[in-house]
DNA sequence: ATGCCATCTGTAGCGACTACAGACTCAAGC
DNA sequence: GCTTGAGTCTGTAGTCGCTACAGATGGCAT
């Protein structure tokens, strides 16, 4: 069985999770506080699993509430998949917000650099631009 | 002249930064701490400037200390141009990796999305791809 | 016995604010 | 003169998602 107990730091090894961030997830409640081994906590597959889940969902973004959210729904069996797709639809949409107000500051950035190498403006243009608008 | 001294309040109004934030950036030493006129704090036109330029370059996405670099080369006239501009240009190198990380997270989460709309699987596709990399 | 690494708990720090509580100042209305 | 209300004051603590210690144990190899 690959179901044996490990320690946090093959835990973290697994997972690519820092081991002060898998304390900080079972103080916050977000994993299991797991049985110990004296006094080393000792995980299993399933920890391994869910911090998986964890992980992943952070780097598409989600906060730690929503992915406590998709746990739950995660656990709930299949009749939440609705729920789960309104979750990451509404996740979506602050994702395409974020990455339109970064493309205007790239906008804005990209063309004060070029008008910077450009060198017609007497003064600096970018200071020029943040101090009037 | 436009220079009578101004309350906090006015000066929050005239640059859309809030109160509470404004003698955060006095604590911090980014805005000068100004004359009092009793227990007041009392502002110039000059504040107006230097808060608005702080203003415009976090809309930019620049640290705090970023602007405060800023602030200190806007200060020293035109020499400074140059180092205006590498700092210019290495935020933007950050602002588009930050949109190319969105970016991945987009595609991942439309997808994920469009598949749960589609309805073919017969988990949650999203859950799924938690789950299981 | 001695190192040495891993793990433990608890606390404080980061960045950039934001949100109070509880005191005060000041001008206007009655 | 007295009250009311808005504005301001200081100081502290909370937010999010970690990260970084300090100082104490645990367990194994030499």
């Amino acid at each position: 069985m690959a179901d044996q107990a490990i320690q946090i730091g093959e835990l973290s090894r697994r997972t690519g999770c820092n081991i002060e961030t898998i304390r900080y997830y079972e103080r916050i409640g977000l994993m299991p506080a797991p049985p110990r081994r004296g006094r080393y906590r000792s995980y299993g597959g399933e920890d391994v699993g869910r911090l998986g889940f964890v992980r992943r969902a952070r780097e598409l973004g989600f906060t730690l509430d929503e992915v406590r959210a998709l746990l739950g729904l995660a656990a709930s069996g299949q009749a939440s998949c609705a729920e789960v797709r309104d979750l990451a639809a509404s996740h979506l949409q602050d994702v395409r917000a974020r990455i339109a107000d970064l493309k205007r500051m790239e906008r804005v950035l990209a063309g004060s650099v070029r008008a910077c190498d450009a060198g017609q403006d007497p003064g600096c243009p970018l200071i020029h631009a943040l101090y009037a608008v």
